[in-house]
RNA sequence: GCCGAUGUAGCUCAGUUGGUCAGAGCAGCUGAUUUGUAAUCUGCAGGUCGGGGGUUCGAAUCCCUUCAUCGGCUCCA
């Protein structure tokens, strides 16, 4: 007998070898019927694995991840023998499981392509082997047969990979005809994948590396049940409405012009107003905060460039550098704004006393991007980061990182991003060439974000490989719409640009010291900001960012006039409000300041004008009732000044 | 940049196998109506069918090319 712990720390003795799947039918026949995988021992396993000693055993149904990834898992694998079938001697790469469904990455062969035509012809394959329930047998198998096997299947992409795996690790899956090397876990049987939707087709590079061959990589997501996956599609759909560049169009916030240029954004006024409303907000904490606001030119001789590094790393990827007509001096587009707040820092000395020097500036920057990788307000060549650069003491660089995640955290509250994740990134360590700086200085470095994040009880996620190329960073990522994951906020220590451009303070002994920097970004950029921004309320801003507060809406043109009166008191307030004297029913114009997400629409008419009232509609909530205008107007304060006390 | 797809009025979209196919709704402008909480009615105007080239008696429709967009890959200071 072996004895199992549970999760809730109960413990049960079974007969040695019994399976996961045995363990949940002996607990109950609907368990055994929803459970995916297994964790056993820590390591997630298939449930037809038998347990031969003692161990701990959490069972996985589709609420875990770890029970979705199986499901997923073994649907690409039904996709694979879908796609074998239909096109023989179709070559495979990876088929993993993603955070939303799975993919293969495959190699129709030569002459042949899969269109998005095809997919539909892949999925009803894939019920069609699905209806026929297929076990997944897992066989462990020598390096050796692994890479006969392969070579007589003439799949070099499969032999690349067990090239590069250890002999003993290598594990086969066959469902039905498809076998696969896979290191699992699988389900039980093709039996439990019922609704099927293969959702996309791209190209990908084989391993990543742009220098290799493109495969075509097919994108599919797969449910226990077909209302899971109805439900899907509807909320993909409705996440869809929630595009910021479909909104940013609706709305008239923003938009692009070929004659521009692709990745160049064009702000629109109400979009202009958002956008200056977010800086108003920030530069008043900042100014709290005793940041000092300055202000630097677009670009920069290029020679400032190749003091700080930037030149070197990135140089060959920036745009082109421009020169002066008669002196041919070069100047680039500045793709960051800290070499010139470190020529700021060194135009005056500095004491150990006025330190931290806090310097900021929503500074707009220019990069090249690739194009195809340009997207809505979220990757563009030109944008205004929320930039501001801490120069500190050693003994000071601690409680100055603390002090910044707070301001993040604060920002975030204010604006109820509360879904967010922060990533510790650090250098990787087998690419060094990579990075500039000594190696104790990236330690020092490292050492203080990861001491910094603990302090503030910060749940963080630590990959290599994500640094900047002057020093490990701390990043604040939020979702869009569809669930991509992006980088807004970023707080990096920098010990390499002090040095690089010999910045120093005089220390309390009279001696010259290096300060440390800490490069930080709250919205990480204005565009990417108002793009989460947009998608995470759809549209429906809080009232003090919107860029028109309300809209006056007279019953008939005979009261016009009041309109005209209700506006100047408003206006007074500095309150933005329109007139919406359109010749149209009160329902009409409700329907269209709805739809424009007004938050607050003045309906008036005879009532209204005896009684110097206006009758407040509030956005998504209706009738509020009768208000007096000055009223109103204070209301609208009071209402602001909720939303941004924290 | 790479793979695949898309590109018809300001917006959302129809346009069968190339032959009155240049259309509809919304928005816009007219006129009527003077309206009480999510679409009043009438009329008008709007497009070299992304640009360029080609095939054809004839191209929105087929081919080439170019630009842009979309979904990914790679990249991301």
């Amino acid at each position: 007998m072996i004895k199992i712990t549970f999760p809730d720390g109960a413990q049960k003795e079974f007969k040695e070898g019994i399976t996961s799947l045995e363990i949940a039918e002996q607990i109950s026949p609907r368990l055994a019927q929803e459970v995916l995988a297994a964790t056993v021992n820590g390591e997630v396993t298939d449930l037809s694995r038998p347990i031969l000693a003692d161990a701990t055993l959490k069972l996985h149904k589709w609420d875990d991840a770890e029970g979705r990834h199986a499901f997923w898992h073994s649907s690409s694998h039904l996709m694979a023998e879908a796609l074998e079938a239909l096109y023989p001697g179709i070559k495979f790469g990876i088929g993993p499981a993603i955070e939303n469904g799975f993919y293969y990455d495959v190699d129709p062969g030569e002459g042949r392509t899969i269109t998005e035509n095809d997919l539909q012809t892949i999925e009803n394959k894939m019920k069609e082997l699905a209806a026929v329930s297929h076990p997944f047998v897992r066989e462990e198998i020598g390096k050796k047969a692994a890479m006969e096997l392969f070579t007589a299947k003439g799949d070099e992409y499969k032999t690349e990979l067990i090239n590069e795996l250890e002999d003993g690790t290598i594990t086969l899956y066959k469902s039905g005809n498809f076998n696969d090397l896979c290191r699992g876990p699988h389900l039980p049987s093709t039996e439990p994948i019922k609704a099927i939707k293969l959702t996309g087709l791209a190209g990908a590079y084989w391993r990543g590396d742009e220098k290799r061959k493109m495969l075509t990589r097919i994108y599919g997501i797969s449910f226990p049940k077909q209302k899971m996956l109805d439900d899907h599609l509807v909320f993909l759909e409705e996440a869809k409405k929630r595009d910021h560049r479909r909104i940013g169009k609706e709305l008239e916030l923003f938009t692009f012009s070929p004659k521009v240029g692709m990745g160049l954004p064009l702000w629109l006024p109400k979009g202009a107003e958002l956008r200056q409303n977010l800086i108003n907000f920030l530069t008043g904490v900042l100014k709290k905060r005793g940041y000092k606001i300055v202000a630097t030119p677009h670009i920069g001789d290029v020679s400032l460039y190749k003091t700080s590094g930037h030149y070197e790393k990135y140089g060959a990827d920036s745009f082109k550098p421009i020169a002066t007509p008669q002196e041919g001096e070069q100047f680039m587009l500045k793709p960051m704004n800290c070499p010139h707040h470190c020529e700021i820092y060194n135009a005056t000395p500095h004491s150990y006393r006025e330190l931290p020097y806090r310097m900021a500036e929503f500074g707009t920057v220019y990069r090249y991007e690739q194009s195809g990788e340009l997207h809505g307000l979220t990757r563009v060549r030109s944008f205004t980061q929320d930039d501001a650069h801490h120069f500190c003491r050693p003994d000071q660089l601690l409680d100055e990182f603390i002090s910044i995640i707070d301001l993040v955290l604060y920002v975030f509250r204010v604006l109820n991003f509360n879904d967010f994740s922060a990533q510790i990134s650090l250098r990787d360590p087998g690419n060094r060439e990579k990075y500039i700086g000594s190696d104790e200085n990236w330690e020092k470095a490292e050492k203080a974000i990861v001491e910094a994040a603990a302090a503030k009880n910060l749940t963080t996620t630590v990959v290599k490989g994500e640094a900047a190329f002057y020093g490990p960073k701390l990043d604040f990522m939020v979702k869009d719409a569809i669930g991509r994951k992006w980088q807004l906020g970023t707080i990096q220590v920098d010990y390499n640009m002090p040095e690089r451009f010999d910045l120093t303070y005089n220390g309390s002994d009279n001696q010259k010291h290096r300060p440390i920097m800490i490069h930080r970004a709250i919205f990480g950029s204005m565009e990417r900001f108002v793009a989460v921004l947009i998608e995470n309320t759809a549209g429906k801003l809080p009232l003090w960012l919107a860029p028109e507060k309300a809209v006056i809406l007279p019953i008939s043109d005979k009261f016009n006039d009041y309109a005209t009166k209700v506006l100047e008191i408003l206006k007074n307030s500095d309150i933005c409000t329109l007139i919406d004297d359109r010749n149209e029913k009160i329902g009409k114009k409700i329907r269209d300041n709805e739809l424009r997400r007004i938050p607050y629409l003045l309906v008036i008419g005879e009532k209204e004008a005896e009684n110097g009232t206006v009758a407040v509609r509030k956005q998504g909530e209706g009738d509020k009732g009768e208000m007096k205008t000055d009223d109103f107007a204070a209301f609208i304060h009071a209402e602001i000044e909720k939303e941004l006390e924290y």
